[in-house]
Parts: C-alpha cells; structure tokens; sequence
DNA sequence: CTTGTATTTGCAACCAGTTTCAATAAAAAT
DNA sequence: ATTTTTATTGAAACTGGTTGCAAATACAAG
C-alpha cells in the first residue's frame, strides 16, 4: 500500500542514493492508476522543480527496471509505459488491425513458463507483456 | 528457393510499385543468412546507388511486414533484425544477464496460440518472438 | 512513344530514448 | 560542522526510426 517509501527504502537499501529527483519519480509512479510514460512522469515533475532533466527520468526507470520494481511494456504507441511492479502482473493482447487492448491474466502463462524452465534451463521474464496479433473481426 | 523473385510478384499483384530500390531491399533481404538490420541493408544498397535514403529502405521494411513477407525481431540490440518470412519460423531466448541467445522451435508456443484462439478469440502472431529473460547460470 | 496520375522517393525536421562528460550533491569519514 | 569520496545530475550530442512535403517516376491509358 505504501509503495513509494517500499521502492525508495529498496534503492537505499541497495546502496543507490534517494535524490529528490529519484523520489519524485517515484511518487508519479504510484500515483499514476494506469500505466505511466516517460513523458508523463517528466511533465509532473517538471512543473514543481523545472531544471530536472528527461534523461534522468530515463536513467531512473532503467534502473527501477533492471531492480525488478517497475515492469515495462509497449503497448505499440511508439512510446513505452511503466508499472509498479507489486501492482499485479497481467498481461495484453494488442490487435494490430483496430488497435483492441485485451486484458490477460498472468497463469495463462505459467505453462509456457514452466515448460521454457524445465526444457531448456530458461527463466523467461514474463510479469508484463504485450502479445500482437489480430482480434477476431480483423483477421 | 527463388525468393526475392516471390517476394518482387507478391508486391506488384497487391499494386505496389517494384522500384529499383525496393528489389535491392528484397535481395539484400534474401541473401542474407542471418537476420539482417535496415544499418546494413542501407549500407549494402549505398555502395551502387548513392543517393538512395535510409528512409526508403524503412519504409520498404515497414511494408513488407505488413505483407506478412518478412519478420521483425528485437533481439535487445537496440536496433530490429528482419528475417524472410519463408525461411522458417523460429523463436530466441535472450538472457538479459549474459546476453546469451538460446534458439526455439515454433511449436512450443502452438498451445498458446490456441488457448489464446480458443478462449480470447485472438490470433497471435506468433512467427518470431524473442522471450527475455535468465538463463541457469544468471538466475 | 507520349501523356497523365497516383505512388514512391529524397530530404529535412522530428521523436523516443541513450550516452558522454564535467559540474553537483548525497552520504561517509573526520 | 567540514572535508572527502563517489554516485548522480543537467546539458548537449547522438542513435534508430518516423513523418510531412515537394519532386521524381512506375505504370496504365491513349
Ligand atoms: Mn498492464
Ligand atoms: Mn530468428
Ligand atoms: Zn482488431
Ligand atoms: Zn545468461
């Protein structure tokens, strides 16, 4: 429930640094319901601290990414969106004909997972994703 | 086996316009053992055609992907590779640790692709797709 | 072979995201 | 509280890819 003091006390934790930029991207985050663009995040902050920079937004997702509390997903916008990792995994399937979002829940995944673990020693990162295809009226 | 050629009468039977540049892109394209980039592409094409733009040649892909003629896949290199679509379907497992890629055979995600069918009246595209994630020794 | 027209091209500007580097500032040490 | 160390930042340049537009050209019709 407290999300953005669970991400900041991890960062701390592992020895980054809670810069008030860092916090502030962070808060976007958590306050955002839906998913959250680069851009989006960048235009709040901007309005109360304007010197900070869009490549720190970057820098700061890259690595809340690679630290596994921030998933990423394209939804095929030509822009890529975040979400708070602990949020709940879910997935999409995108129709590249109408533009269609269909929500997926995460098991209908586990057997691939399973299957991809047991078979060839692959643990697949498989907590966001988007899976292109065509709805049934465009195909 | 004569493929460029396929690909050239595929194009003018849907009225597009087989220009020079567009048959350079096929054959660079097609003579290409593995997955090739629109960098290279681009490069091979300039050699005897100077004044031909990178953004034909994106433009060209962009195209044929849409045809369905080739496949676009983002091996984690920060550019896209494409790949004839004849030349067989296959998958990648990139391990985002050692960069390690492991090759896949495209039935193992036929069960996904029918349950997806089956149950959510989508049509994946499922014809190559790089799975990120960590192998044994990275996990 | 010419003409007409719709498609395609080259070019330049643009967009999302990354990288390099010197200046800044968080946190550790004194 | 001051100094030192090291991570982080802002700024500017850069990368892969896309887009708007006017000039060029593939191809169909005469
Ligand atoms: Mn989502
Ligand atoms: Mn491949
Ligand atoms: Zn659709
Ligand atoms: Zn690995």
């Amino acid at each position: 429930m407290e999300q953005p003091r669970d991400m900041a006390s991890k960062l701390s934790e592992q020895g980054y640094r809670l810069t008030p930029q860092r916090l502030m991207i962070l808060s976007a985050i958590d306050n955002s319901d839906n998913h959250i663009s680069a851009d989006e995040i960048y235009a709040q902050i901007v309005a109360k601290y304007p010197n900070v920079n869009i490549s720190t937004v970057y820098r700061t997702l890259e690595l809340l990414k690679r630290l596994g509390l921030v998933t990423e997903t394209d939804l095929g916008e030509g822009r890529v969106r975040y979400h708070p990792a602990v949020k709940g995994h879910h997935h999409h399937l995108l129709c590249q004909g109408c533009g269609a979002i269909i929500d997926l829940d995460e098991p209908l995944l586990a057997s691939l997972k399973n299957t991809l673990l047991r078979e060839y020693n692959f643990l697949p990162d498989l907590r966001h994703l988007a899976i292109l295809g065509r709805c049934l009226k465009c195909s």
